[in-house]
DNA sequence: CGCGGTTTTGAGAATCCTCAAAACCAGTGG
DNA sequence: CCACTGGTTTTGAGGATTCTCAAAACCGCG
């Protein structure tokens, strides 16, 4: 994979690192911090898709399709792998075995999507929420030294809410009852996870074994 | 790509295809007919998260992933490629081509994800039934002779609201809406699209250019 | 004709939203 | 050191959207 690493880049939190409808000629790879991804809709309106922790591929879509069609922004510091688009093709003919490991990230994250939809779709506000934490929780936990993370996750409540779909007010109170429940404990832009069993149980989901994710 | 072709798989309306949590030994392509997929919750909810078309995988996820974390049922009569997940490796490793073409279809069935989850979060009732009847119109418009559609989408509105995220009896409020506007028009287990786009407008999307779809 | 699946309608209730404003906190500049 | 500022969290109140429950109408099919 060094062959075709191009660079890192540095960036602060709050930066945009890809903008909706751009054709830049890279994509990346996240090495160290963790960043969100999400859609805008033509009045502000905006949906958080997902959120990327190291080892996870950013860009592949406008690498493959033609455009991006998200952002991507920082919430924490972050050091990204630098690849060139154009070279993705010749990585598919020499190295098979990267480009199943590609394939098999962009499987995992159709499958992360796959359950963010079920959570929108038809799970309560708070059980939405449950799951969310839950998921994060479970996402940053074998990589807190890498993302960058001390304790608790770097968001604010205005990030859930747009993720579940919920407007700040209804979130701040469905937190607030987690929070009574004693689940999880919220700080100035942080939120810290303390049972991440309850949050399971109370948003009727297992995680899924995570099987070997490989680390390009 | 006939070389790992390893049969046919015929199938009637309403069958179940692949199922949550199994771990068959195949992943196929759809060659004609129409699908949908979908997750279920504990209690009974049902969430689906998109259809499938000509040209579309189905169980990649299993076939990279250890098992299958959705069902995927047919929506008319379909004729499927099979292949075995244990050749896939082989795939990658001999044919770059077809390995970059999973890929493809795997990034645009994630940017399509995208695209449904922006809408459930954060459009309206009308917008989302606007959005998502745009859309199958769209994926059907060139694929109405392989898909085996003759005029009308062949979903029923349970389809719609399980797919918006609504209640049925909301939804048929809603459709009511848009039928009114005369943009749409329901049959018996079927849906007429009539002003295409007026229904993006509703929506606020532009559908994205597919650029060449593989066709594997 | 009867049956199951689908569409339609009405009514009341629960969830969730918007508007508005206050409290709180970290960081900034004076 | 303190006041100011912008971002975040919190709270209240009324209203809109969406839900559940219930039942009727409709349709193709055996």
């Amino acid at each position: 994979m060094e062959g075709f690493k191009k660079g890192e880049l540095i960036t602060d939190r709050g930066t945009t690192i890809v903008a909706q409808a751009s054709h830049g000629p890279h994509f990346y790879t996240v090495l160290s911090g963790m960043a969100f991804r999400y859609k805008l809709l033509e009045d502000g309106r905006r949906q958080i898709l997902n959120y990327l922790f190291p080892g996870d591929l950013m860009g592949l879509q406008s690498a493959l399709l033609d455009e991006m069609q998200h952002s991507v922004e920082a919430l924490t510091p972050m050091k990204l792998c630098i690849f060139e688009k154009e070279k993705i093709g010749e990585l598919y003919r020499k190295h098979a075995g990267l480009a199943y490991d590609i394939t098999w990230i962009a499987a995992q994250e159709e499958r992360i999507l796959d359950e963010h939809l079920l959570s929108v779709g038809r799970r309560s506000a708070i059980e939405r929420a449950a799951y969310l934490l839950a998921f994060l929780s479970m996402r940053a936990k074998s990589l807190r030294r890498q993302a960058g993370i001390n304790g608790a996750l770097p968001i604010t409540q205005t990030h859930v809410a747009d993720t579940l779909g919920l407007s700040i007010v209804h979130t701040n109170k469905t937190l607030r009852k987690l929070q009574q429940r004693g689940m999880v404990r919220w700080l100035e832009r942080g939120c810290e996870i303390l049972d991440e069993t309850g949050l399971q149980e109370l948003a009727g989901w297992e995680a899924s074994p995570a099987g070997r994710r490989p680390f390009i």
